[in-house]
This record gives C-alpha cells, sequence and structure tokens, in this order.
DNA sequence: TAAATAATTCAATATTCATTGAACTAACAA
DNA sequence: TTGTTAGTTCAATGAATATTGAATTATTTA
C-alpha cells in the first residue's frame, strides 16, 4: 500500500456520491450491488453513476463482475482496511497505541 | 459526525502534503509539532504549509494551540476514528463483522 | 435479425484546488 | 523602539474534478 494508492482511495470517498455508493457496497457485503440497483436507491443518473463507480474501481476500493447483462459491483474490504491501517500507522511513536486493529470486516 | 464532516476530512486528507502533515501528527502524538518542524521535515514552503495546516484544521482533524511565539499542532484522534468508524458502519449487514471496532488511538 | 435492457464512453462546461511570491501580523529579545 | 523569528493572509495562475447529454458497446429476448 503505497501513499499515491491511499490518496487516490481517500480522494475516490471524498465525495458524497462515492461515499454513499461505497457505503451501499460495504452494507452489502459479499453480495455486491448492480449499478442500476445503486441508481435507484440512491438517486444518481446512470452515466454520473457509471463515472464514480470507475473512479472507485481505480482505486480498487471496489471490484466488477459480470453476470449476464448486468454487473455486480462489490467493496474491496482488504484495500479499505489497507488505507485505514495506514492513517494510523506509528501512532504515538508505539508508545501508547500498541494495541491499534484494523478497523472492520476482517471476517469478509 | 455527519456525512459533510467526512467528506471533509477525506477530502483533507486526500492530498500528499496534507497526508504528510497528518501522518507525521500522528506518530507525535500529543506532543505536537510546530509548522517550522514540519516544514523542515517534509520540505513543505511555510506559506504552502500553512495553507494546508488550515484545511486540516478546517477539516478538525488535527488542532492548534500557540506557545509563545511557536504554534503546536496535534492530530485529532477522535475525529479521525470517526471518519473511520464511518467508512465501516453496518458493514455487510451487520451479519458477518459485528467484531468492528475503531482502528487507532483509543489512548490518546 | 431486430428490439430492448444494462451500462459505458465521449466531449464540453463550470467549479474547485494547489502553488507561488509578496505583504502582513504576532511574540519576543536587544 | 528596532530587529528578529514564527506564522499567516492575499492575489494570481495553472491543473484537476463533477456533471450533463448524446452516442456507443454488450447481453439477452422475441
Amino acid at each position: 500500500m503505497t501513499e499515491k494508492d491511499v490518496i487516490r482511495a481517500l480522494a475516490a470517498l471524498a465525495q458524497q456520491s462515492r461515499l454513499q455508493i461505497f457505503r451501499q457496497l460495504v452494507v452489502a457485503g459479499p453480495t455486491g450491488m448492480t449499478p442500476s440497483l445503486l441508481s435507484e436507491n440512491l438517486g444518481v443518473p446512470a452515466t454520473a453513476l457509471s463515472f464514480h463507480l470507475k473512479e472507485l474501481t481505480h482505486a480498487q476500493l471496489i471490484s466488477q463482475e459480470r453476470d449476464g447483462r448486468n454487473l455486480i459491483y462489490r467493496a474491496d474490504f482488504a484495500q479499505m482496511n489497507g488505507v485505514l491501517a495506514y492513517l494510523t500507522a506509528h501512532c504515538c511513536e508505539g508508545t501508547a497505541c500498541e494495541a491499534s486493529t484494523p478497523a472492520a470486516c476482517t471476517t469478509c
């Protein structure tokens, strides 16, 4: 996980539609969601949604799989945890915060 | 912690200089750091540094205190943990990831 | 093959953001 | 009060980003 990876991921999440998309996919878990469903749930037009999904994919925060004429997008929990860990690395020079753990979804 | 707060925090961190500044402050912990020291360590010109520190402050990710002619900046661990928790909320519909914990620095 | 559904790419526009140098404010010391 | 150190604010420029509508690609059904 390089600095560039982290910046790309944070930039991807720092936008209303994309943050909402990502959180929906986090909730959906391994099942994932189609663009149609995301568009309907969040009220984001298909063309904008597609742009945002590409940004999130490029940041490796979500993955894509085709199933017939649908695409299924899923949150990438490993990448997310990598970003979270990067932000808190070497916290307080290691003296006070050694109990740090990944934030979530180690079971996904 | 509103959606706007989270977006502001993520946007603040999604930039090379600011990410480096924040991580230095995370490592420094409660001691904090002055702009001079940050400027020297990271090679960011004072004027740009000041701009970035203001962004991070506005996002409530860091705090400022004056000590004589120095200013001391510190990472705000509570805010950071709030952002991390927001990203992972309701993960997998709560079925698989109930063991989620804040990522770090509960002791700071 | 023709029509319909699912989703993407492209081009254009408007906005937002980072960086730089110059000027300014605050606190301290001689 | 003069000078010095610490840090910020201001104005201008160039680069990156979000959004929209129109056109395009891929997959399935009639």
